[in-house]
RNA sequence: GCGCCCGUAGCUCAACGGAUAGAGCAUCUGACUACGGAUCAGAAGGUUGGGGGUUCGAAUCCCUCCGGGCGCGCCA
């Protein structure tokens, strides 16, 4: 008994309803679909397994009281078979409690369905691509970028497990101003000569330097220009190598990593992809020139005002090249493009936006653009190398991987986050991730202790497990493909944090009532078979949840 | 000035338009010679920034005011 099988029975019978009262002579529209029978998990376990408010949903359409149209879906209801009762609550609510065994044999199910279950086919079809991070290859990652590579890379597993084909990307702004300012920075502190105007702070890039200086031992003695050119690419090399590296060990993957330079190559015919863009967008009648430039009229599409897009003086924006690199997605089938941009990027979302209507693509339904707020985190040491700013490499060593991904994936993106690194280095409760974990852990050595006095899985019997603290974790179990389902429609990764920790407590709970091992010379029986299955499940559960945050879900601890 | 985001317990934060707004921390009281006490049971803590509106029902949607963050280049 699944909520699906029960969502789909109180369908059935709302139907069967609306047929009896039209045969009746009553003129009743209701155009109700399955999908709008929700079920949901009461707060209050008195409230039953599963609850619904259909009966006050459809009240109007029906004009009669919705507590007379829930008595009667009730009393169908408890005729379900697996249904143990359906009650009638406040103004119009239906309680369902399920039997045990009914309730008890997803226990099995999901260490039958191991690693996929929660995977589900809500978003099966769907070909997303996925950008963030897309810091500079300037320097290192800092804290912002620490959030977003977190929440990005989280999103991305979610998604893939509604179903989607997901591509992450990460964009390389390796062409423009700021790879001059960095190289001209490089270079000079090679020649010992003070941060050029607009350069880079940071000892890093005296570090870069010495790193150079070793590739090409003869870098000062080269031609001004050509030493600026050498210095400035070895440089570009090393940092993006460094940017990797860190990602690497943050757990964090990208499917594609896209140059900007290679935008701005020109093909054999001359024309580079930027080019070929403006050209595209132009014959989209979105394209016109005024003082010299060629514009956007991205003010067609809400923006506030219109956006150069080259140039008086022939140079691009950095909005050409993004104009490239969105038509890029789209022509590698990507219909649907999410950017995961920091608060200070806001302003670009209209841009955005125009550019998908501009180049003919829904502009609110094939571009998505998630704002993450800032994140700040007390106490923590400023990189002096990378001039007063933190770092995600310090941050990781010092908080540690599992910790510092799980806070920030635990929560929703669009409020600005205080990190409170005593909390994370707690090994205590105070800790969410050392929570879950723990719980992973315990269900892991009570399987080892099982073994070890002979407590095998050669029954299950559902029908067994009747603790209020069992029908409380199973109702739990059976909510997570749900739940990971609603983390991919909505791009929330934190709900998945939440509901583990739920788990995770009601596993607690469950632990403290209901004993797995034998105690004393008491005989192994089938309850204890059972449960045995029941922790199997939960640990499963938490760590496949645990798997979507990028967190580790330890044996021992 | 215009635009986007935020305002919930002392703190950090939850809550598909649903029932008595929930967790953790901090505070107070309890439980180990029983599968890991890194745990569990309980107490206390709120006019959801203010005021209107929409409806069976609003922290959630709309309007307005107050407070905070960020952004408004032929920069990237």
């Amino acid at each position: 008994m699944t909520p699906d099988d029960l969502s789909r029975a109180l369908f059935d019978l709302v139907n069967g309803l609306v047929e009896r009262r039209r045969a009746g002579g009553d003129d009743i529209s209701l155009d109700l679909r399955a999908e709008q029978i929700v079920l949901e998990r009461p707060k209050l376990r008195e409230h039953g397994d599963w609850a619904s408010s259909v009966a006050m949903r459809i009240a109007k359409p029906f004009g009669q009281n919705p507590r007379e149209i829930a008595t009667e879906l009730a009393a169908g209801l408890s005729e379900v078979d697996g249904v143990a009762s359906a009650e009638v609550a406040g103004p119009g609510f239906i309680n369902i409690r399920l039997d045990a065994a009914a309730a008890g044999v997803l226990a099995k199910t999901i260490v039958e369905a191991g690693d996929r279950y929660g995977h589900g086919d809500s978003l099966a079809g769907r070909r997303i691509n996925l950008e963030f991070v897309s810091a500079n290859p300037t320097g290192p990652l800092h804290i912002g970028h620490t959030r977003w590579a977190a929440l990005g890379d989280s999103i991305g597993r979610v998604l893939r497990a509604a179903g989607a084909e997901v591509a992450t990307e990460y964009y390389i702004n390796d062409a423009g101003t700021q790879m001059d300012n960095f190289g001209a920075s490089v270079l000079a502190a090679a020649k010992g000569e003070p941060t050029p105007e607009g350069g880079y702070p940071g000892t890093y890039i005296a570090d870069l330097a010495a790193r150079v200086l070793e590739r090409e031992p003869h870098l000062l003695e080269l031609d001004e220009a050509v030493a600026l050119h050498t210095a400035t690419e070895i440089a570009y090399e090393l940092q993006l190598a460094e940017i990797r590296e860190s990602l690497e060990r943050f757990n964090v993957h990208f499917d594609v990593w896209t140059s900007e330079r290679r935008l701005h190559d020109k093909a054999p015919d001359g024309l580079s992809d930027v080019d070929t863009a403006i050209e595209r967008l132009r014959a989209q009648g979105h394209i016109f020139e005024k003082d010299g430039a060629v514009w956007v009229r991205t003010t067609d599409f809400g923006d506030d005002k219109d956006r150069v897009i080259r140039r008086a003086n022939g140079a691009y924006t950095y909005f050409a090249a993004d104009a490239a690199y969105y038509l890029d997605k789209g022509d590698r089938g990507f219909e649907h493009k999410i950017y995961l941009l920091g608060a200070d990027h806001h302003g670009y979302v209209h841009r955005l936006r125009a550019l998908a209507g501009a180049a003919g693509d829904h502009p609110e339904r094939d571009i998505e653009v998630l704002i993450g707020q800032l994140v700040s985190i007390s106490g923590a040491k400023l990189s002096k190398r990378a001039g007063n700013i933190i770092e995600l490499d310090d941050l990781q060593a010092w908080l540690g991987t599992d910790a510092l991904r799980y806070t920030l994936a635990r929560y929703p993106a669009d409020s600005p986050l205080a990190i409170d690194p005593e909390i994370l280095q707690r090994r205590t409760n105070d800790n969410p991730v050392f929570y879950v974990q723990y719980a992973h852990a315990r269900t892991a050595a009570v399987d080892r202790n099982a073994a070890s006095v002979g407590v095998d899985r050669s029954s299950f019997a559902p029908e067994l497990l009747t603790h209020e603290t069992e029908s409380a974790l199973l109702g739990a179990l059976q909510e997570f493909p749900r739940i990971v389902a609603q983390a991919a429609e909505l791009r929330e990764p934190h709900r998945i944090a939440r509901y583990i920790e739920e788990l995770a407590g009601l596993y607690h709970r469950w632990y403290d009532n209901c004993r797995v091992l034998p105690l004393g010379d008491e005989p192994i029986g089938d309850l204890h078979r059972t449960r045995l299955w029941l922790n199997d499940a939960t640990r499963q559960v938490i760590r496949n949840g645990l798997d979507l945050l990028g967190v580790s879900a330890p044996e021992r601890m």
